[in-house]
DNA sequence: GATGAATGAGTTTTCATTCAT
DNA sequence: TATGAATGAAAACTCATTCAT
């Protein structure tokens, strides 16, 4: 998994072949068929196990006493610091996502628990801003969950080329939580700075 | 082009024979050759020409004497549905993205110049809500546009579960001007009624 | 077809590739998938072909104004003949029709279809002996025909190491129709002398 | 080679895996290899096996005070039962003998040994009917005995259709006997009634 | 210009065999 | 003696691309 993850640096999926896993991890072709049912097999476990990955670092990283403010900017930056770190796992479990939504069948429901967990994990944090009254009520935890984690991958993804400053965590969090309008600048914040 | 988005409806690249395509498109496949250099450069030309529809809808949508709100709704409306119209190519242009990005070459660079028209075009419409003061200005329009177009991908990708309530293009325009901590409540937006 | 038959003389259908079947024929591995859906369905299709000449060969050779027994010989002769001239074809034969059996589903019955044209063929001309009360009528002619083929195959495939003489054509058709305490001697036959 | 035996009944040589008749035989698959040098000499061990255990049946039942046509009844039941009972078996020493006598060498020579075994019991009882003159004497009795065989064989692989009553053992020892002229109906034969 | 038959490099997958334990 | 994890050669099959018509 370690060697399909490092390969998917560069390719995707269908460019990457067994053979070079089977190099890259240093055992024999066969070898990866003893443990994995087919290629697709292969990165879906992968990517399956960097999703897990994810959720254990979110659900272990809630601290306590903290202010609703710092604890979306600490889960910002958690969710950043994997995303930096694993960007080809991060990369696979998009484009696996992409194939097991596709595939439909027992694949695409064992994808969709996966996605439900991570989800999940930080719909949790947002209720707790819901119930502490800093996050408006009209709208599912869960639906506000996603969008965080669009804005986490949008940075990711599109915003390489922008300066560090203006897609830092703490601006990614005080979006989320204030918007584009914003607070009355200057003042705008609450949240530690970044 | 038309065979190709079509097939893509359910396949990605890989998958996807030029047999299929010129079946598709009624014509010999070595007609295609004619047209295009490549497999690679038939699917990346479609999903060019699908970022270019787009812009032209961004830009002959921008309206006159309207508040920033509306403008920016009917600007989340307009790209809303050109998603749920051409979900084929949209998918498209997502895969054929991480591929040109991922090549190098003069393909990137080609690829990077027809997003940033995209990105443009949105950022546009954000530096009015600048100008006028609806909109802080501490961080670039393309950022707060690129922010907004991902909105716009996770509602369309992530949220296909959700109640249409909850994942309006008014909730998306109001969570990203107001954030979800959200205005003072109950009389929240001036913005039309979804 | 032709190099599938050729290189079935020394080796069985799983121990043929498919590369060398391409070389022998001197056409592209491909080339071969664009006339046969597979492996399987090349030898079928040529085994078949087989079958199929063989049937035409003994319905043409049915000459008029024999005796039984000569009519008899010369079925045995002709069946002789092919077996000898094309023994891979023929191994083939015995081969493929052993997995179109065993395979069940559809190949089964278009075997079956072929095979049931070549006991008819043998079956035909058995009936004339039967109708001319040169054979006994107790038994189907359909299942004398078998026996006779089976006769023959011995002959080919078991008495390989036995001197010419004692497995003539003439001696199974005397075998076959006066069996093994024969006629009474000397004056033992009124077929043809081999 | 009771698990080889066993596989062999649904599919061939080159269809069973040596991992699968290790779990059938619930033994490790090295194991396997200490025992025969080969999967094919497993199999091919395995056929042999099964000719010698024919060859002991045959010569086994050979009783006293019996005619010659009492005699060959009593080997057709044997043989036939023989195949009945060990279908499998029978179908390995078939595909065996082919892949033995194509592959030349020693393997060749040994398979044919076993064979002639088999044939010369066969030969033992028809050369008893030579002797009582209940066999014409032109012909060796090798090869009247692998006539024999031939109808057996052909009873078996391709009279399955056929009703009980048309193929018989009676039925074939009394063609082998006197052929399909037969003797004069009704009073058609000395055999005991099947 | 249009075509589609031919091609063969490239890919996944299987499985007999080995050998360290 | 028994094991079964590891192996990599071998094989079927696909498909982007070419090119003679």
């Amino acid at each position: 998994m370690q060697a399909a993850e490092q390969l998917f640096r560069t390719r995707q999926f269908h460019e990457i072949a067994l053979d070079e896993v089977a190099r890259v991890a240093d055992v024999g072709k066969g070898t990866i068929y003893l443990y994995f049912s087919d290629k697709e097999d292969l990165f879906f476990q992968t990517a399956v196990s960097g999703y897990d990955e994810m959720c254990r670092l979110l659900l272990k990283n809630v601290a306590n006493g903290l202010t609703f403010g710092e604890t979306l900017l600490q889960t910002c930056t958690t969710i950043s610091d994997f995303f930096r770190r694993r960007r080809p796992l991060f990369r696979m479990i998009l484009s696996e996502g992409a194939r097991a939504l596709e595939s439909g069948g027992g694949l695409r429901k064992r994808w969709l628990e996966h996605r439900k967990s991570m989800r999940e994990a930080v719909a949790a944090i947002i209720a707790r801003g819901i119930a502490s009254g800093d996050v408006r009520s009209g709208l599912p935890a869960e639906v506000l969950a996603e969008y965080l984690l669009g804005m986490l991958r949008t940075r990711a993804w599109e915003l390489e080329d922008q300066p560090e400053t203006v897609r830092s965590d703490a601006s990614i969090a005080d979006l989320f939580i204030h918007g584009v309008a914003g607070p009355a600048a200057p003042e705008r914040s609450a949240l530690p700075k970044s």
